[in-house]
DNA sequence: CCCCTTTTGACCATAACTGACATTTTTCAT
DNA sequence: ATGAAAAATGTCAGTTATGGTCAAAAGGGG
């Protein structure tokens, strides 16, 4: 027995899995009349079903001509990365962050001036951030984390 | 799938791209009637895709044998960008980061994934940053332009 | 029956688009 | 000269078209 759910699931997968780039742009109110249902449950769908745990980043934009994509991101490197987020969210040092990036950029998942520029975004921008109310320790690490987080998610995306 | 505001704007940078001195002059009730649409839908595309944060100057003149001139702005020189972050931090939002990329990516001093990364650093990593203590407004907006200006920084050393 | 998943609906956020009204500049009749 | 009419553009608030969030209701398998 399917539910709804399931049925725009295979839906979704079918339509990434025909696309010749991993990747499908669809209206969320359209689909949502196609399958009728409420709307509000084709980002339930996407929530559990696409979520990047399961290999996939979705982006949307709102307003008049605003579409919802979905891409699919190899899963074979997702599960370390992610692995490795959870672990250490709450205490990556810069010298974690530059041992990552050196080994992201011997591997080639990033070129050396996209590691500069992470280096830049998640070192010397955070040096001097006290007087923003965000002091040196865990605080900041975790912010660091998130940083490092979202742009790990950017680079799984473009395969290797 | 494109927006009439997006047509326009396709519209307008071929004439720029294609004038000798990246400079076109419009009417802009012209180019209303040509695309059929309200005049100040003219006046929507030049503020959302032809704004400073995106590299153009717009001028214009009323009036009988009126016009509307939209200019590229030259970038030899990242300095003065800086220069304004240091001045306008507090109120530099999400879609003047995203403008500036476009403007940076389109001049070909970042790659199309280096700007994805920044907008990963900047944007989605800020997203839900309350917990740390960053709510939205000034200081998240200053935080964002300290790390735009490490990265512009690092960009500004590797030369165009 | 209980708990987890699914489904819905009310309310929110944002992009695109329009129309009425304001402002500036030129033109032209007198 | 001059001043009203015409010819342009600007502004801004309101409408339409999307998508997002969250809590509550409904459903279904043990």
């Amino acid at each position: 027995m399917y539910s709804l759910c399931d049925t725009i699931e295979r839906y979704i997968m079918r339509l990434i899995e025909n696309s010749p780039d991993q990747m499908v742009t669809i209206q969320r109110g359209k689909l949502a009349s196609e399958f009728d249902c409420a709307p509000s449950q084709i980002n339930y769908v996407l929530a559990t079903r696409f979520s990047v745990f399961r290999g996939f980043i979705v982006e949307s934009r709102r307003g008049g001509s605003g579409y919802v994509r979905i891409r699919k991101i190899p899963i074979d490197r997702i599960e370390p990365i992610v692995a490795y987020l959870e672990e250490y969210e709450r205490q990556l040092k810069e010298s974690d962050v530059e041992d990552l990036l050196s080994w992201l950029e011997r591997e080639n998942f990033i070129t050396h001036r996209e590691g500069q520029l992470m280096k830049a975004a998640m070192i010397k921008a955070l040096e001097k951030v006290d007087d923003l109310g965000i002091p040196p320790g865990a605080e900041r690490n975790q912010l660091r984390s998130r940083i490092l987080k979202e742009m790990l998610l950017q680079i799984l995306s473009w395969g290797k």
